[in-house]
RNA sequence: GGCCCCGUCGUCUAGUGGCCUAGGACGCCGCCCUCUCAAGGCGGUAACACGGGUUCGAAUCCCGUCGGGGCUGCCA
C-alpha cells in the first residue's frame, strides 16, 4: 500500500497567526485528516532577526484554539542550519551553486540601472562564471559572499498543481537566486527544499503567493538528489477590501483577536473552510467532522477570496445558538468575569445567557447585554439616545408612574407575572410604542434583553429602584 | 517593465456546451411574527469584465483586450 500523505504547515514566526495563515493551516490539516495522513508543524525561522519565540508560541496557541492538532513538530529550522549548510556545500561542490561576492547594494544598483535602460532587472550573473583566479582575488579581499543557485539557462519548468493544473515557466526568466546569506544563514528556498525532502512531505499545500517559488524549489530538490516531487496545491489568497493579500502590516486580522472578541473557534474554522471550498450540497453551517469527511482539494476554487466579517458575524451567531446552555456558560464565563468580576451570580448569569443566546453575535456582545444585571445602579450607563427617546415619549412620566404602581403590586413568581402590557392598554397606547421607556429605565437602553425576563432576573427591589430613579430623573429634566 | 496566476450578484460561491429567463448563502430593502432588539418565516434587489472566434447552441472551449493580484528580496 502507498505511504500515507504527509503535509506540513510552515509559518514564519514573524507575527501572530492571521487569517491567511490559519486558512493555509486549516486546509493542510483537513487534507491530512481526510486522507488519514500526517500533519506536521514546521517553523520557518531562517530569518533569525525577524523571528521571535513568542510568535512560535502564539502560532501554536492559535492553532490549538482552532483545534488544528499536529502530529509532528514543531520543528524549528533554526536548529538545522548545519544541515542546510551541508546541502549548500554539496551544491557548491557539484557546481550547481556558486559563491557570489556581489553586495546587496551592488545588485540593487545594477538592477536600477537595468530598469533605467529598459532592460529586465534581476541578478545579472555577475559572479556566475568567475575563474579560479578571480575568485581567489575576491576572497582575498575578504568580501562577504553569499551562495547563489545556478538556475538552468534554458528550457521550461513545469509542474502539475492539484488545484490549478499545469503551471509552467521559461527558465530564462528566472535569475540565479541566493540560498545562503553572506552571514551563513540559509534562505527559505534552501531550507524549504531540504526539509520537504527530509520530512518526506508528499503534498505541499500553501498560498498562491508561493506559486512562483515552486519552480526554484523544485530545481533545488532535483539538484539535491531528490528522486521524486511532492504534489503541489496552491490555495487562493485571502485578501482585504482592496483585494491585496493580507499580511502582517496590511489588513491582517490575528486569530487571537477573534478569540478575544468572543468568536467561537467552530465558527472561525467553519468560515475559513468555506473560503475557497464548500461541500457538494452547498450547506454552510458545518461541523468540523463533516468538513473533514467531505473535504477535497480538487474542489478548491482558483480565485482570491475576500474575508467578509459580516458573514463571519452571522456564522458566529449561528454557532452560538447551536451550543447548549452549559457549554455556552463555560465559554462565556471568562468574558463575563472579565467584565463583571469573578463573583458572578450563577443563577442570574444562566438566566441571562438563556435569553441572550438567540440574539448574540459574539460572546462579548452576549455579555455586554447583561450589563444591567451585573452593574450597580449607580454605575449603569444610560444609553443617551435611548434616554432622549424616553424624554420625548408621549406621557412618559405617567407611564412610569403606572408601571411602578403595577410592579409594586404584582406577584413575583415568574417572569410572566411581570407582563406590564395591560398598563399601556389603560393609556390607550400600543405597548410597542412606549415599551422602550421601561426598557431604558430598567436596562439602560431601548434595545435590550426581553423585559419581563430581565426584570425577573434583576429582582423586585432593584427593578423598582431603577424605575423610580428614571421617574425622578425624568421629572427633573 | 518581465514572468506567473486569477476574473459569475457588493461579498463567499453553484455552474465543467443545451437542465441558466444563471441557483444558494451573507449583506441590503420590504412584509410577517413580536414586550424593545435580535432570532425565525416570506418576498425583493443584484452578476456571467469586454471584443472576436469555434459550435445548431457558450457563463462554460479558443484567441485577444482590459482589470485585479502574486512574484521579480541576502522576507517567507
Amino acid at each position: 500500500m502507498a505511504d500515507a500523505p504527509r503535509v506540513r504547515f510552515s509559518p514564519a514566526p514573524t507575527g501572530s497567526l492571521h487569517v491567511g495563515g490559519a486558512h493555509t493551516a486549516l486546509f493542510n490539516w483537513l487534507f491530512a485528516r481526510h486522507t488519514g495522513g500526517e500533519f506536521a508543524l514546521r517553523i520557518e525561522d531562517t530569518d533569525v532577526p525577524r523571528s521571535r519565540p513568542e510568535w512560535v508560541q502564539g502560532i501554536q496557541d492559535a492553532l490549538g484554539w482552532l483545534g488544528l492538532d499536529w502530529d509532528d513538530g514543531p520543528m524549528l529550522q533554526s536548529t538545522r542550519f548545519d544541515r542546510y549548510r551541508a546541502a549548500a556545500g554539496r551544491l557548491l561542490a557539484e557546481g550547481r551553486a556558486y559563491e557570489c561576492y556581489c553586495t546587496e547594494e551592488e545588485v540593487r544598483a545594477r538592477n536600477d540601472a537595468a530598469r533605467a535602460a529598459g532592460r529586465a532587472p534581476g541578478y545579472d550573473g555577475h559572479c556566475r562564471d568567475l575563474g579560479p583566479e578571480q575568485r581567489a582575488a575576491l576572497a582575498a579581499e575578504s568580501r562577504p559572499r553569499s551562495v547563489r543557485f545556478r538556475t538552468p539557462d534554458q528550457g521550461t519548468s513545469a509542474f502539475e498543481d492539484l488545484i490549478r493544473g499545469e503551471i509552467s515557466v521559461e527558465w530564462s526568466t528566472i535569475p540565479d537566486f541566493v540560498i545562503v546569506r553572506s552571514d551563513g544563514t540559509p534562505l527559505f528556498f534552501l531550507a524549504n527544499a531540504v526539509d520537504d525532502i527530509d520530512m518526506q512531505i508528499t503534498h505541499v499545500i500553501r498560498g498562491e503567493d508561493l506559486l512562483d517559488t515552486t519552480h526554484r524549489v523544485l530545481a533545488l530538490r532535483e539538484a539535491l538528489g531528490a528522486i521524486d516531487r511532492p504534489a503541489y496545491a496552491h490555495l487562493p489568497l485571502i485578501v482585504g477590501a482592496d483585494r491585496a493579500k493580507l499580511s502582517k502590516r496590511h489588513g491582517a486580522v490575528a486569530v487571537e483577536e477573534f478569540r478575544d472578541s468572543g468568536y467561537l473557534p467552530e465558527a472561525v474554522l467553519n468560515y475559513l473552510a468555506l473560503l475557497g471550498w464548500g461541500p457538494e450540497d452547498g450547506r454552510e453551517i458545518l461541523e468540523r467532522d463533516e468538513i473533514v469527511r467531505e473535504f477535497d482539494l480538487a474542489g478548491v476554487v482558483h480565485s482570491p477570496a475576500f474575508f467578509d466579517h459580516q458573514k463571519l458575524d452571522w456564522m458566529n451567531g449561528e454557532w452560538i445558538r447551536r451550543v447548549d446552555l452549559d457549554d455556552l456558560e463555560r465559554r462565556a464565563r471568562p468574558f463575563a468575569e472579565e467584565r463583571f468580576g469573578e463573583s458572578l451570580d450563577v443563577e442570574a448569569f444562566l438566566g441571562a445567557l438563556r435569553i441572550g443566546q438567540e440574539r448574540a453575535v459574539t460572546l462579548v456582545s452576549l455579555v455586554e447585554q447583561m450589563d444591567f444585571l451585573f452593574v450597580d445602579e449607580q454605575e449603569l450607563v444610560l444609553d443617551p439616545a435611548s434616554w432622549e427617546r424616553l424624554e420625548k415619549a408621549e406621557r412618559a412620566g405617567e407611564i412610569l408612574d403606572a408601571v411602578i404602581e403595577h410592579v409594586e403590586s404584582c406577584p413575583w413568581n415568574s417572569s410572566e407575572d411581570l407582563d406590564i402590557r395591560p398598563v399601556f392598554e389603560k393609556f390607550g397606547i400600543k405597548p410597542r410604542k412606549a415599551m422602550h421607556v421601561i426598557y431604558t429605565a430598567v436596562e439602560g437602553r431601548a434595545a435590550g434583553l426581553p423585559l419581563f425576563d430581565s426584570m425577573y432576573l434583576l429582582g423586585r427591589d432593584r427593578t423598582l429602584r431603577r424605575l423610580r430613579a428614571a421617574r425622578e430623573r425624568f421629572g427633573s429634566s
